[in-house]
DNA sequence: CGCATGGCTTTCATTTGTGATAAGATTCCG
DNA sequence: CGGAATCTTATCACAAATGAAAGCCATGCG
């Protein structure tokens, strides 16, 4: 089997038989009529087909050349798209996983550490993850705790705190995740002390909030979170046995990524601004 | 402005982000392993993006890379699709210009210098063609002339005689082309001589000869053509003023196009074979 | 802990491809 | 009919790209 044409002949093979010659394509592409002829030639060679008639007329297509331009312009076509492509500064995707109400703080303060003319987009998972990072599933990961494995590297922002919310301290019920969906330790904690007053389920925890703001039950929340609804007031203590350290993590190796260092030291700055998250009210 | 990347490199960026490293696609693409990594590094520092983490652990996408080989994936079908193309033996495409009743005569005798395994494939374009093969908008014609253009090589296949035919002697009308259609001298010598006649008109010479097998009037045929028509008999001697020679023409350089040459080839046997067309009967 | 493995990069001699120039061929046009 | 214009092809010196082998680093395994 021989060896497949170079693509940039193929390109240039449509470009070719488009102008109709070699000369316009030299002044396009930068590429001198000598090596345009005997690339020509070679292409011819390779794929053992006469492409072209030559005369001084010009480069004429052959009925076969014909044939071949016809299946060839759909990738001239993707081609000229990828270089206008390569001439634009490209969007890269930074991959944020983070739990819910993470992921629902950042993105209503994404105004103050992304605008749109960012090299970067954001792109929430909002997925449970523990190996999304160290797979590369994920660039930028918020976890709990410090994280263990010696190739992710994390900063601490700040620790979260929770405590009850309603509407007003004479509800009484509580709203939470279905048991069988509790994974988190806020979720647990609400049917281990107060299971048998669970008032209503909802599969999300932002269902939960907006079922508390119907005065249906209460509800345990980050402090942060509970920030985000006005109408919600603290009707109980801190639940200090929930209490951890908020950690921004991400691939040692992903922090020299350009895109990734500008959303780290964007999404850093918004989670340890005090004045944003009223962890000390 | 800087220049653009070359395709091929763009091919092996996405090649080898897919494949994770440098390796497989080496062994795959032919090209070593140190010429992939160096073109890899120039392809990063032409579009001035970081495309890949390096490491012992091969390559690995930056947050822009996976944003690029996005936009890259499209492209890179097209190049393969393109690849197995030039790996299969390609259809040339012979586009032949003749009259309606050659044309249909010989698409009717196809079969008789024309298999499926062919490497080219006819293309009957059926047009009133002064220019098309001068301009190469045809690559093969049949002309009722000796082409006069230097450029144009012809060969004369026969002689094509005209009659008058119907159903029945006792018919009396005749069936024509519409006056401001009637271009060819047949159609001319209709209206000339028995224009008060015409019973009907129809736009193309075929339904003609339809009209005339349903009875409706006489009509004037080329007598291979009449012969397609077994109801058809002839009620009138031969048109002698309208006789004409054929000529088999084509571009002087089409002529070493092989796929043309075979096409050339196939269709003269097929119009000088006086079994096939009863020119003397 | 040390060795073996797999993978990327560097070095260097070699091959390949390229561009400038000149030459050959054909068409165009007055 | 002839000369100019245009385009392709050939030559040659030079620059660029390539592959083989060695080097380096991290990882995995005994």
């Amino acid at each position: 089997m021989k060896k497949s044409p170079s693509l940039d002949d193929l390109d240039l093979f449509a470009r070719i038989a488009q102008a109709g010659g070699l000369a316009v394509v030299a002044r396009q592409s930068g590429v001198s009529v000598p090596t345009l002829s005997r690339r020509m030639r070679a292409l011819e060679l390779q794929i053992g087909v006469h492409l072209f008639e030559r005369g001084s007329h010009g480069y004429r297509l052959t009925a076969q050349g014909r044939a071949f331009l016809g299946e060839a312009r759909a990738f001239q076509a993707e081609a000229q798209r990828l270089r206008r492509m390569v001439a634009t500064p490209l969007m890269a995707e930074v991959r944020i996983t983070a739990g819910s109400w993470t992921s629902a703080f950042l993105a209503q303060q994404l105004p103050r550490f992304w605008q749109e003319d960012a090299q970067w987009r954001p792109a929430f998972l909002e997925a449970d993850t523990r190996l999304d990072i160290a797979r590369r599933g994920a660039d930028i990961g918020i976890r709990n705790q410090r994280p263990e494995q010696a190739w992710l590297a994390g900063r601490c922002t700040g620790s979260i705190t929770y405590a009850i919310y309603a509407i007003t301290d004479q509800v009484r019920g509580y709203v939470a995740l279905p048991e069988s969906h509790a994974k988190t330790p806020s979720a647990r904690w609400v049917w281990a002390h107060h299971g048998g007053e669970v008032a209503a389920t909802a599969r999300s925890p932002r269902m939960l909030a907006d079922l508390a703001c119907a005065g249906v039950g209460q509800v345990v929340l980050p402090r942060f979170a509970a920030a985000m609804f006005p109408m919600l007031q603290q009707v109980g203590p801190e639940i200090v046995e929930l209490s951890h350290e908020e950690w921004l993590v991400c691939h040692h190796d992903g922090r020299h990524d350009p895109p990734v260092r500008a959303a780290l030291e964007g999404i850093a700055a918004v989670l340890t601004d005090t004045t944003l998250r009223s962890i000390g009210a």
